[in-house]
DNA sequence: CCGAAATTTCAGTATTTTCTGAAATTTGAT
DNA sequence: ATCAAATTTCAGAAAATACTGAAATTTCGG
């Protein structure tokens, strides 16, 4: 590993554990976004000195989560893997693999738990709080929905739009009331 | 703890590790978030069986967050803790909390990353990924900072908007291509 | 400024998570 | 079908993290 991808593997090390995944999983997946070729296991646990069962592991979880994509290579039994280096490719992936595993089963849990009757007062509060982040929280997750099918040029073009959106928002807004009337 | 809340507590404590905060943290939120009043350490002790040490950290992990409010209830000297119960504002605090923690300290490494002069064939496919990477975090660093100062308002016409923002782009680039002709 | 009430710190323990190596299973070329 | 190469599983060891209770510190009413 020369230096420079050394640091940028340890750098992903460290920052998996303020995500959900844990070291060897940020570093195995830094280590193959990084690659100009697919790497097999093998070479995965030897440069990083893992064992073989724990990269397998690794491997499993980016799988998963649709990180890293399975390779083969012509007259070589071993699997190999790689990344999307597409960094759009990427942010959609995981955002909708999120969704999926964060806010689906929050939102089935507000759901239910707003169906139920209100025993007192403190519950009919605890409704009321839940009711705002069920509503927020369903909001987000069909806005990620639809913003996944706008493609990687139009979305950038979104962004970097950025807050001038709402100059835009106002202005049709003014055509619109302006037909009513 | 009636049912009710005890469930929303529960699933908060479960997903506190799918992010990067323990259970007790979470469960800690979950309660102070739904409670009708501010509440003060040793009932949060009390009511999860946590030991008041653990509560005083967990408080103080989530005051970092900035997630939960100190307040002061007169004639009392214990100090007492709610959390804005607007899921906006919740929302927004989050966002800024995690870009500074997670899109910052990424990008810097990335920056000296792409400072580097690479030296091999490997290092400069290694700077290319690297440079997908840092220019869509730092894309989306800005358009947080330009979404965090939108109203939730319109935030949230924005959001309802969807894909269909695509179309008043559209619009918009036709006018304007219109008007240099 | 005293002292009781409240909060925080921290060393040690408990629990959870990660990691390994050996064994079991799967795979595919012959 | 065979069998060696490759992958996976899993029980237990190692490491990391969370939690507690006791002691230290801070805070504020008097």
């Amino acid at each position: 590993m020369t230096p420079l991808v050394h640091s940028f593997v340890a750098h992903f090390g460290e920052m998996g554990s303020r995500w959900g995944i844990n070291r060897t999983v940020g570093q195995i997946y830094a280590l193959i976004f990084v690659s100009p070729k697919p790497l097999c296991a093998d070479e995965i646990a030897e440069t990083l000195s893992y064992s073989r069962s724990n990269v397998s592991m690794g491997l499993k979880e980016l799988q998963s989560w649709r990180l890293v994509k399975l390779r083969h290579v012509a007259g070589d039994r071993r699997e190999y893997f790689d990344a999307p280096s597409d960094a759009w490719e990427i942010f959609r992936t995981l955002a909708e693999e999120r969704r999926r595993r964060e806010m689906e089963p929050t939102l089935s849990m507000l759901r239910s738990a707003l169906l139920e009757t209100p025993s007192c007062e403190e519950d009919k509060v605890a409704q009321e709080r839940m009711k705002g982040m069920h509503d927020l929280i369903e909001l987000m997750s069909n806005w990620f929905d639809d913003v996944q099918r706008l493609d990687a040029q139009t979305l950038a073009k979104l962004m970097r739009m950025g807050a001038r959106v709402q100059k835009l928002l106002e202005l049709t807004g003014q055509l619109k009331s302006g037909s009513k009337e």
